[in-house]
DNA sequence: AAGGTTCTCAACCGCCTATCA
DNA sequence: GTGATAGGCGGTTGAGAACCT
């Protein structure tokens, strides 16, 4: 079909690089009134001097009010480990089973710390075991694939690095989401995958269930992973919902963001998170502001606090603030991205 | 304290897939 | 059925931070 695509934008003029607090804010500001319907048209309409591929990359990777800041606690690398030892490099798919993560940082933290610890691992666990095989969950396909994404290939590779071996074509994609689990000569046997992987489910994708991570599933026997859930405030996902101006879709996008939020956000009815949604969106963006330096003595755009509002975040429902953003936007003027 | 090296991670690049006209 | 476009993904890079000598 497409035959790759044109540069998202003219290059030229655009900024590059870092982001800048600034931009942040327009960002944040923008999607939450607007949502982000259409990320080539955002930055255009957002003020922004930006590629609409880099508000995304930069909203999904740093600025999503759902994101877990922090190290990976060990229960995460663990499951990290699981995970990649059966997808490989498929750091989206892992992403979805770790709430709160995102692909990029998953492939960063992968390959600045997971990787040399398996390797290490694969190194002294190597003395004890020398066969590899593979095999496939799947019930009706027996035959495992010799083309595996994953770790198959090879017998003599040492290499924790299944994923680089993970230059799947369509059908090898195909045959990934049977999930093959590798028994890999390091870190975790068959025994170990299969004590794990069946007996933790994911919830029912139902609605009213909580939060699901969307598990990578086959059809015939589904891999179900009962992962931590991230304490996502309800609220934070009308901060995207409301008041998007009615742009079709901006809902559902955010909703597409966190599927495994708890929020509901597409609940036209005026839920219960919508009636406390200006409290969490308070919250959030006050957090935000003072994480961006945006909060602080800085009178251009310093924002006094409601009295009753407690100078610490806390929990978000107590909070009551006014809009920083808007006093921010207002106290500094039509800022002109980039300068 | 200074300089060099290594590590970390945000951001970019280019390709692929899905969707729509 | 075809081509164009937008979103998404994985690999790579580079600036700054941290660490070492």
């Amino acid at each position: 079909m497409g035959k790759g695509r044109a540069p998202c934008c003219a290059k030229v003029g655009l900024n590059k690089g870092s982001w800048t607090p600034e931009e942040d804010m327009r960002l944040i500001a923008y999607i939450q009134k607007y949502g982000h319907a259409n990320w080539r048209a955002l930055p255009k309409q957002a003020g922004l001097l930006r590629c609409g591929k880099s508000c995304r990359l930069r909203w999904i990777n740093y600025l999503r009010p759902d994101l877990k800041r922090g190290n990976f606690t060990p229960d995460e690398e663990e499951t990290l480990i699981k995970l990649h030892n059966m997808l490989g490099n498929k750091w989206s798919k892992i992403a979805a089973c770790l709430p709160g993560r995102t692909d990029n940082e998953i492939k960063n933290v992968w390959n600045t710390h997971l990787k040399k610890r398996v390797a290490e691992s694969a190194g002294e666990n190597k003395k004890n075991k020398c066969k590899k095989k593979t095999v496939r969950v799947d019930a009706q396909t027996a035959s495992p694939s010799p083309s595996s994404s994953t770790t198959t290939a090879t017998t003599n590779s040492s290499s924790a690095d299944s994923g680089e071996q993970s230059n799947t074509s369509k059908d090898e994609e195909t045959e990934l989401d049977k999930i093959e689990i590798p028994m890999l000569e390091f870190a975790y046997d068959l025994d170990m995958l299969l004590d794990t992987v069946p007996e933790t489910r994911c919830a029912p994708t139902s609605p009213s269930s909580s939060a699901s991570p969307p598990c990578v599933v086959d059809d015939h026997n589904e891999l179900m992973l009962d992962l931590p859930e991230i304490d996502i405030v309800p609220e934070l996902w009308n901060i995207i919902d409301d008041d998007d101006g009615g742009i079709p879709g901006a809902c559902a996008d955010a909703a597409q963001q966190a599927p495994w939020s708890n929020a509901a956000p597409c609940n036209g009815n005026g839920t219960e998170a919508a009636a406390t949604a200006d409290d969490g969106k308070e919250w959030w963006l006050e957090d935000l502001e003072r994480e961006l330096g945006l909060w602080g003595p800085i009178e251009d755009y310093q924002y006094q606090p409601n009295p009753q509002a407690p100078s610490v975040p806390v929990d978000p429902p107590s909070t009551s603030v006014d809009d920083p953003l808007s006093y921010y936007f207002e106290a500094a003027g039509p800022v002109v991205p980039g300068t």
